[in-house]
DNA sequence: CCAAAAGTGTTATGCTTACACCCATGT
DNA sequence: ACATGGGTGTAAGCATAACACTTTTGG
């Protein structure tokens, strides 16, 4: 076996923002073959003295205009010979979280997508976008990665819509408040909110305390002893 | 910027063995520049036509001779375009995992390191070593992966060690036992074990319920709502 | 005064740890 | 008999879910 001197190698994003009470997808729609007409995930191929992640963030500010990312992580590298008709390609996957409210300028072939409701995909991008949105649902539970999903600020209640979009099923904001605070990871602005039309009491307002991934809850079970005696 | 028609990519895989009651990786010492001297992770480079995982078994078999492997699963792909000073390489991390009791044939450059006493590793090697010694902890804690470590029956306490070893903190026989029931990952064999010398009641001898990986502790917090009604 | 939305109090439940105690075996 | 480890019983602590109830506002 020979060295294989010319395996291309591209990065690939799921991009995922709430909107519209759901979480959507970025794509973009191909125009060529292979694939033609087909969506795909937005990234291309990683250039000399690249790094991944910065070869990610280079293709995503050129070719879909997003440059307000509030978090990226590796996923997986795919490496079947035959995930790319054409040639050889490794690909390695991200995920990428938009803040929800932010409205990106988009070239015209690219699009948001319900995440539930997905096109054909073109190569192998369905399951890579599937195993973003697990990772996202995983994290949820046990990091801060909410703080990527949210705006600056924001009500308990606009907090819950966004972890039930994300994690696609109903949750209770009275319990997610007493999960996050009791956590520390949220803290009052002092602000309350100015409603709409339509009665009810003003909520209070919310920021996450910082804008850095933080394991909150790092054995599930197993944890060390304690040292109390 | 071209696309890099010249990227190399290896493999790296860090093998570990619960040993003498410690967690023990695998690593061989590199006779040339550069590095010369230092330790490194087994793997080398892909080959054309092959996955990622089907090279790490090519190289592991070839070089190290170990082929009895419980468990391998991808780690992060490294990209630094300086990781390695000679030229240009990207490299992807496995965790390896062999059950304990095996004790595979290994060439002479080749030995077993305590994972709390590594000597100097090259390249990037010793984050990619530290990285899987953490992935394997926290999986230890939500899926079945003990499995990976043990042998094919053991009593609880043999499996404790196991676990004590792996996580590096004291663990409690008899709470083991208990999550790992509650959870049906292990299953009573009917024997019991002889004892050497010394007095003590046999122990019931267990084996895990299955071989493949397994999520068991799917949620630690913000879990879908129960459908009682 | 009533509707609506936010927020708090309270209870129930389940999982884990800690530790006391009982069991089975060799010497 | 006693030492030695294996195994079970039980209580306490803690986190979460569920839901009733109170608070604050607009109409």
């Amino acid at each position: 076996m020979r060295p294989d001197p010319g395996a291309a190698h591209a990065v690939l994003a799921a991009v995922l923002q709430v909107r519209n009470e759901q979480l959507e997808a970025l794509l973009w729609q191909r125009a060529r073959e292979p694939f033609a007409a087909s969506w795909a995930l937005p990234g291309g191929a990683l250039a000399e003295g690249e790094t991944l992640e910065g070869s990610l963030r280079r293709h995503l500010a050129e070719k879909v205009h997003v440059r307000e990312l509030s978090h990226l992580e590796q996923l997986e590298t795919r490496s079947d010979p035959h995930r790319n008709p054409a040639r050889r390609e490794l690909a390695t996957g991200y995920l990428g979280l938009v803040p929800s409210g932010l409205d990106p300028k988009l070239p015209d072939d690219t699009h948001w997508h319900p995440i539930d409701e997905l096109p054909e995909l073109a190569y192998d991008h369905e399951e890579i976008l599937i195993g973003a949105r697990e990772r996202l649902r995983a994290k949820l539970s046990y990091t801060n990665l909410g703080f990527a999903l949210a705006p600056p600020s924001f009500t308990l209640a606009e907090l819950r819509d966004l972890y039930a979009a994300a994690l696609g099923h109903p949750v209770s904001a009275t319990n997610l408040q007493r999960v996050l605070l009791r956590r520390q990871l949220l803290e009052e602005t002092g602000e309350r909110r100015r409603y709409g039309s339509g009665g009810g009491r003003p909520a209070a307002i919310y920021r996450f305390r910082t804008g850095e991934l933080e394991i909150t809850d790092p054995f599930a079970v197993l944890r060390p002893p304690t040292m109390a005696h």
